[in-house]
DNA sequence: CTCCCGATAT
DNA sequence: ATATCAGGAG
């Protein structure tokens, strides 16, 4: 089965094991999920959940983030870890947000990876969440990991994965592939002890047992 | 390539 | 003990 047939026949899976595919993280403004998606780095999203239910309130908007003492603001992030460079990160975008785009979240990837602390996969996210746009395909450690198990890349860079994954998946299907790969290797194809015997792949993945 | 950071799984 | 986790910057 060539790489194609194998997307295909993985995306009519990945439909109905996880056919409400979505991120996780909580967030009520494009604002709101792009910081959140920041403080996801290395971290699981129930504890940014945790986390941004008091920040939220406590800095409504980017103005907050921006005028934010970084000390306290550090303070209140530390639970994400890396919370140095996150606190640095939130608000050197925040800044950044206010001096080139009047404060709203832009709606294009070159926009958006202009930011401190965005790159693609941060900016996906939030095209693909928050404005439903199919700007590319989220590759997170989990995408990547599941894409090369199954054979669908063999590239080890995110964005090289990325190019890959978007010739084998038709474009309207982008906002769900993401998503629902990200459950996939987060539940059954784990890093560690991957479950090939609940996996909706495995009859067709190279990767048997272990 | 290294560093940032802490919690959890193995 | 150590690898890994919804990464990105320098």
């Amino acid at each position: 089965m060539n790489p194609a047939e194998k997307a295909a026949l993985f995306l009519e899976r990945l439909r109905e094991a996880h056919p409400d595919a979505r991120y996780e993280l909580n967030w009520s403004t494009p604002f709101e999920l792009l910081v959140a998606t920041i403080l996801a780095a290395q971290c699981t999203d129930e504890r940014v959940n945790r986390v941004t239910a008091t920040v939220f309130p406590k800095y409504p908007g980017p103005r907050a983030f921006a005028d934010a003492d970084t000390a306290a603001l550090e303070e209140d992030l530390k639970p994400t870890g890396f919370f140095k460079q996150k606190t640095k990160s939130v608000q050197a975008m925040s800044r950044a947000l206010l001096d080139k785009f009047g404060g709203e979240v832009p709606r294009t990837i070159d926009e958006l990876v202009t930011l401190p602390g965005v790159a693609r996969k941060t900016a996906n996210v939030v095209l693909n969440t928050a404005f439903n746009l199919p700007s590319g395909i989220i590759v997170d450690t989990h995408v990547a990991r599941v894409s090369q198990r199954l054979g669908l890349t063999k590239k080890d860079k995110p964005e090289a994965i990325e190019e890959d994954l978007m010739k084998l998946v038709p474009q309207e299907q982008w906002t769900f592939f993401g998503p629902a790969t990200v459950l996939h290797g987060r539940y059954t194809c784990t890093a560690k002890k991957p479950k090939c015997d609940d996996c909706i792949v495995k009859d067709v993945c190279p990767r048997i047992g272990v």
